[in-house]
Formats: structure tokens, C-alpha cells, sequence
DNA sequence: ATTGGCAGTCTGATCGAGCGAGTGCCAGCA
DNA sequence: TGCTGGCACTCGCTCGATCAGACTGCCAAT
């Protein structure tokens, strides 16, 4: 085992590392830390360190830089967590509270976060799949095309454009509208498709392939409730940091675009009690080996939740970056949980 | 004035230097094209170019490299814009006619032209300014929660919650409902504010608050169709092509974030009658100085139109970029305006 | 366990030489 | 007048050598 000093000497190349971008040398700590041991002390414990693989040389003689596994360590023995000042509870609360629907709380949460840690900033739309059906709206578009609105209790919205294999009357769309929210309102979404396939038996035989081409409909909304999304913000700041890559940021920025793992990254990522996780270098996908994300999980209502967090080169300033997602993921949930 | 020849050198220039990223030489030009006269007579017409400012060289004694102004001329002189190849058409068809509502096709449409281009893909909302208001919904999320559906005849849907000054039952939402829609359903959406407004007188007293805060929802969701919005794919790309920045790709991406910049560039672009433009170099803002944007129209419903493009470095396949883009405008155009 | 000292190693910057690509110019030719 | 071959010249790039600086690892002493 690591001793008690060397452990703060891992966080104080940790710290120097991801302030400066350079390998740190037993002489910089000694210098820029209050040690109260020479360098040739600092060394041996640098030694030790290497040892177990905390931190590595990128050669021979230059100082060290901190591995995955030293950031990780780094991560769980010193992730104090410290509140955000003030001011920027209050750039989080003044900046959120403005918003005007659910689509718009997640893109200015997106932008807010990207901001707070000058990385990029990542969202998941919650899956509502345990949400009710509030409302269901048909909009005759002309006489053969019909708009399906669906509404549901976590107040999001979709609507789709359908094809309808008559001309539908007004008679005709009042008396679906009726009794689709008749036989739907109210119901959790995981009723809906059982429920929709069994609608056309209600209606005149010649309108039956009709109400089937809604009931697909209406199936479709349901899909749409449960595929997970996500927003992003910031990309930018990828490039900004490219140094920090050994190879391309390309692969990063290619896997951002694929939101498939992005999804399968958020969906492995538990977290803990303290509300905030990082997964750090080669924890990740191959094409994420290079960088950390941190995350934390907001709740929706009172039995829905999803993720957020940001990602970046695994030389980040960890402590900041759990804050500001962890305050973030709070405000969230105190926002879309109170009603 | 340049000579035929003289152009033709230029074309040649352009042509090896997009493909190689190499300043190209007489001696190349000569063996790579049948211009039936020797390196020395190519130099004279280089010289010319040069003169013009349509190619410089980077250093004394170097090959030439295309100038912002020499692209334009070349887009100018020979765009030939040849149709883009049958699988080609067979695969925009194919993607874009699976989509199923009108933020599916904007999704897919960018996707689609940041593949074919292998560049950053924009695709602008169409502003639905004198769009017609289909039908408003209103939705009770809570006693005093009210969620405020907007739909118009573009296919395009809003919502937005609002906090009511008082308990609304079911009897006042369904007579404002039925106000509001008789009211306002049929009307261009620049004729909603003023009705709204007019709107409480028709309620009692004790409602009128309320009428005031569901008119003001009404007019913020005609703000939304106004306000101008696109989505990008793709800004991977720019990475890809780090290399031809001279600066840092950085300050472009920061550029693509703020939609501002996108918004006011594509409100500039003037499409002419060969439906397809091309902005290069310091023809754009200073943070865009590096790239050109291939912009076409594409036409929604009758009477409204906007843009869609693709950005990249000025050092792009210009033939074939602006036959993509043009080709997926004029699908768009057919599937959006076919209603 | 800690320390100062010392030898050894590796990087990164700097410099100069040589190479090669490419130009500009000129005199001669059709 | 336009085209061509030839030639001197200019640069940028690469390679190798050199040098200073930064660190380490080890060892003997405390």
C-alpha cells in the first residue's frame, strides 16, 4: 500500500498536471507545496507511486504525469465537492427559471452546463415509459391526412403526420378523438398499444383500416416516449483541449454524433450516494479512452429520471466539474419534480 | 483580361489542390493534364493568374494555391453541376421518405447532406410567418397548470406550460378552448396578437387574468414560428479537415454554436436561378473567413421558403457539393411543398 | 526514514548544410 | 507574337549534431 503522504503527493501532481499541462518533477511539488521533505523524499514516494501504476514517466527523465488509475484514486479519496460560490447558484436559478417548456429546460440546462465547466455538456431526455396519456389530439391536415398530437402527464409532446386510406369528415375525427381519449387518457403508456389495437372492434367495419392506421400511430408515440434522446452542448471545447489528446479528438467528436454511446454510456453509469459519478479514460468505449465523464441523475415527477453530465480529456478539474454537475442535476430535479 | 488557357490552368489548380492539400507547380500541371504545351508557357499563364490575384504562392518557390477570389471564379466559370449518380438519388429518396413528421425530415435532411458532402450540413427551419393557425389545445397538467398546444398548418407544433392566477375546471378550459379556437383557428398567425389581446372582453371579470395569461402564451408561441432555428450535423467534419485552417478550427465551431452568426449568414445568401450558391473566404464574417458555405432554398407549402447548405473549408469539392445540395433542396422542396 | 550529492539519461531547441521543387527570366524559334 | 528550353536563384524542409536543462535513480551519510 500507497503511504498517507504519497497519496497527496499523487493529488498535488494531479492538481499541478491538470493546471499546467506538464509532466510534474519532484522538485515542482517541493516548490509549489508545503511538503516539508526534500525532493529526494517526494521522489521515493514518486517511486512508489509508479509502482503501483498511479502515475507514469512519459520518459526517462521528466516528471510525471497522473495514469487513469491515478486520477481515479485522485477522484474517490478527494472529491471534496465544495458548494458553487453564489454566483453561480444564482447564473443556475435565474437561468433555468426562464424557461418556457420541457424541450426548452433541457436545452438551456445543456447550454448552462457546458458553460459552468467549459467542457461538453450532455443531457438524456427522461424515459417517460411509466407515464400517463393526458391527451390525444387529431388535427385534419386535408382530407386524407391527419396530424396526431400526444400529449403526455410529463409534458411532453409529439405529434406525427399519417396517411389515412379515406376521406376523413369532421363527424368522423370527432367520434375518434372521443373515444381514443375515452379508452386512452389516463392510461400508463406500457397500456397503451394493447389498448390502441383493440380500438378498430369500436367503430363501422369500412372505418376499421382507418382507426388501424392511427392505432400504429399511436403506437409509434409510445416508441417515441421510450427511445431515449439526448442534447449536447459545446463541442467546441473539445477542440479547444485537443492537446490533451494523443491521437484525434476525430473518433470523440465522430462518437458524440452517434448518440447510440452516448446512451449506452449513460445507461452503465450507476450513481453513487454522494449523486455524481466519473468514468475516467479506458473505463470507457475505445473511442472515449481518452477522455472522463462526469454524471449524475435528475428525477422527473416522482418516479422518472434520466441523466446529465459532461465530458472531456481526462486532465480536467474534476472538482469542479462533479460540482457544477451535481448542483445542476439538483436544480433540475427540484424543477421538473415539484409538480 | 486572362486568357481561355489561363482559366483552364486555374481550373487545373483548383482541381490538384483540392484533391492533394499540396501547393501545385507547373511541372505537375503539365503531366497531370493535356494542355499539349510545355511547363514554361503554364509558368507565363501562372504568372498571369498571380497578377490577377486569382492564386498566389505561399513561399518564393513554391507551387500555387487557389485565392478566395480564384475559387469564386472557378464556381463561377465551372460549375458544372452535373446530376448527382442514380444510387445517389436513390439514397436521398429513400432516407428522407421514411420520415415521420415534420422534425423528422429536418433531422434526416441534415444527416443526409452532411454524408453526401462529408462537410458540416445546416438546414434552416422555414420562419412560418403567414402560416395559418391550425388548432390551439389546452391541456390541465395541475389545478393551476395549463399546458398551451399551438398548431399550424406548416405541421408544426409548440407547447408551453403556463401557471394560471386561478383554478381552472373543466368548464372554463373547455369554454376558453372553444373561444379561442373559434377565434383563431384559420388566421395568419401575424393576425393572432391582436385577437388575443382583444380576447378577455369576451370573459367575465374574474376570468379575465387568466384570458390575459393564455393570450400572452399565444402571442409567445407566434414569437416561436418567427424566430428563425436550425440544426447541424456533422461538425466532426471540420475536424477532420483541421488541416486546412490556417488558425485553429475553434473560433468556427464557436461560430457554428451561436446560431446567430448561421442565421444572419444564411439571410444573406441569394440563391440565383441555377438554385445553388457558394459564399468563400472573406466573403463571410471574420470568424468564417476560412470556409465557404453552399447554400440552396427549399420551398414549404406554397409560399414559404428557406435555406439549407453545407459549410466547410474554401479548399472543397465544389462540383460536387453544390450538385448535393442542390439535389436534396429539390427533394425537400417536393416532399414539403407536394401538400 | 530522510537527505544531499552526483552521475546518467532523455527531451527540446538551435544551428547549419544539403537537397529538391519550383520560379522568373532570357534568348532563340515558329 | 506566342511558345519553348535552359539556367540561375530562392526558399522551405529534412537530417544530423550539438547543447542546455530538467529529472531521475542510487548511494552513502545522518
Amino acid at each position: 500500500m500507497v503511504s498517507e503522504r504519497a497519496l497527496h503527493v499523487l493529488r498535488a501532481i494531479v492538481h499541478d498536471y491538470v493546471a499546467s499541462r506538464e509532466p510534474v518533477g519532484s522538485k515542482a511539488i517541493v516548490d509549489r507545496h508545503q511538503f516539508g521533505v526534500s525532493a529526494a523524499t517526494i521522489r521515493n514516494d514518486m517511486a512508489l507511486l509508479e509502482e503501483e501504476e498511479l502515475i507514469t514517466a512519459p520518459h526517462t527523465s521528466s516528471g510525471r504525469v497522473p495514469t487513469d488509475k491515478g486520477y481515479r484514486v485522485f477522484v474517490d479519496q478527494f472529491a471534496d465537492l465544495r458548494p458553487l460560490s453564489g454566483a453561480q447558484r444564482q447564473a443556475i436559478s435565474s437561468f433555468l427559471d426562464q424557461s418556457v417548456d420541457l424541450d426548452d429546460v433541457f436545452a438551456r440546462t445543456v447550454r448552462l452546463l457546458s458553460h459552468l465547466t467549459n467542457q461538453v455538456a450532455l443531457v438524456q431526455y427522461p424515459a417517460l415509459g411509466n407515464a400517463r396519456v393526458r391527451h390525444i389530439e387529431l388535427v385534419p391536415m386535408s382530407a386524407t391526412r391527419l396530424m396526431t398530437v400526444f400529449i403526455t402527464d410529463g409534458g411532453r409532446v409529439d405529434q406525427r403526420i399519417i396517411e389515412l386510406p379515406l376521406e376523413a369528415d369532421e363527424a368522423f375525427v370527432g367520434e375518434l378523438r372521443a373515444k381514443l381519449n375515452a379508452a386512452l387518457a389516463g392510461q400508463v403508456l406500457s397500456d397503451v398499444p394493447p389498448v390502441a389495437a383493440s380500438l378498430a372492434e369500436r367503430f363501422a367495419p369500412d372505418r376499421r383500416e382507418a382507426v388501424g392506421v392511427v392505432a400504429e400511430a399511436l403506437i409509434g408515440h409510445v416508441d417515441a416516449h421510450r427511445t431515449d434522446r439526448l442534447v449536447m452542448a459545446g463541442a467546441a471545447n473539445l477542440v479547444r483541449t485537443e492537446g490533451d489528446f494523443v491521437g484525434s479528438v476525430y473518433p470523440v467528436l465522430e462518437a458524440l454524433e452517434e448518440q447510440v454511446t452516448l446512451l449506452k454510456l449513460f445507461s452503465e453509469m450507476q450513481v453513487d450516494e454522494t449523486g455524481v459519478t466519473a468514468r475516467i479514460g479506458r473505463e470507457n468505449d475505445e473511442a472515449l479512452k481518452e477522455t472522463a465523464v462526469v454524471t449524475s441523475a435528475y428525477r422527473v415527477g416522482t418516479d422518472s429520471s434520466a441523466k446529465l453530465g459532461v465530458l472531456g480529456p481526462t486532465r480536467m478539474d474534476y472538482s469542479n466539474n462533479m460540482a457544477a454537475v451535481r448542483a445542476v442535476a439538483r436544480y433540475v430535479s427540484r424543477l421538473l419534480g415539484e409538480e
